[in-house]
DNA sequence: CGCGACGGTTTACACGTGTAAACATCAAAC
DNA sequence: GTTTGATGTTTACACGTGTAAACCGTCGCG
């Protein structure tokens, strides 16, 4: 099953850094999201349940791995809005963007050095 | 408040073309995603709700028409998605993409297209 | 050895969602 | 005018989600 916002809170914070105890999960995430400390633990819950994160064993608290990869987990919501509203394809979301004037300077010439390095490598 | 998925599908069909009836919505949805007709006239009920729709009398039917544009739920959807996995940034969702090979010959000739017309228009 | 703290597990509860059935209304047909 | 069929409105119900409190086992301390 899909994970949930709050939840992809949680994996972000072991994907930034893993293996993490449940205590810096919460120190991390709590103060931003204004989270206690046993919602933090339904969260690793449910993700356990899902099959998104492993528990690992250490004395008497548990390390937290990430099983889905933040790479997975991206592509699978990215492709969902862009089968849902782009009918899959890349260059019309971009357009979207264009259009609502949502291309910063950077992305522009991040945008340009991307497609030069497609040009490179196809030759 | 957002609309949800099932919600958006019912868009769609208003967006392709209104105003419309519940019949005609069903007709053309439902047998795609094999919704009851039940199923639809609730839809339209949480539109009416969340005012994302108008519903204008004729004779003993309604006419609905879409009060959020498409503009804007693309605009709402794809700036959660950007802000949440991209820093809001459009290049590295693109850059996602190009990785994953999911990029098609289209795609990058569209975005080479795009990128010459704000080329153009900038000078 | 009993107790408290710490960490994990279970239970809770309101709200949205997907999906639809039940019900109400009213015009048309008999 | 009573029945019926078409439409819309209300109610239903299971499941996920956000958010947490309640509860429970065990290790260390006094």
């Amino acid at each position: 099953m899909a994970i949930s916002e709050a939840e992809a809170v949680v994996m972000d914070v072991l994907w930034r850094a893993a293996p993490r105890t449940a205590e810096e999960i919460l120190a991390e995430v709590g103060p931003a999201q204004s989270w206690q400390e046993g919602t933090v633990k339904s969260l690793l819950n449910r993700l356990l349940r899902k099959r998104a994160v492993h528990a690992e064993r250490d004395g008497r608290r548990y390390l937290y791995t990430p099983l889905l990869t933040r790479r997975q987990y991206v592509q699978q919501e990215s492709k969902g809005l862009l089968d849902r509203l782009f009918g899959g394809r890349v260059a019309p979301l971009v357009a979207h963007f264009s259009e609502q004037r949502k291309l910063s300077k950077k992305d522009i010439a991040e945008l340009r050095k991307l497609l030069k390095e497609l040009d490179d490598e196809r030759r």
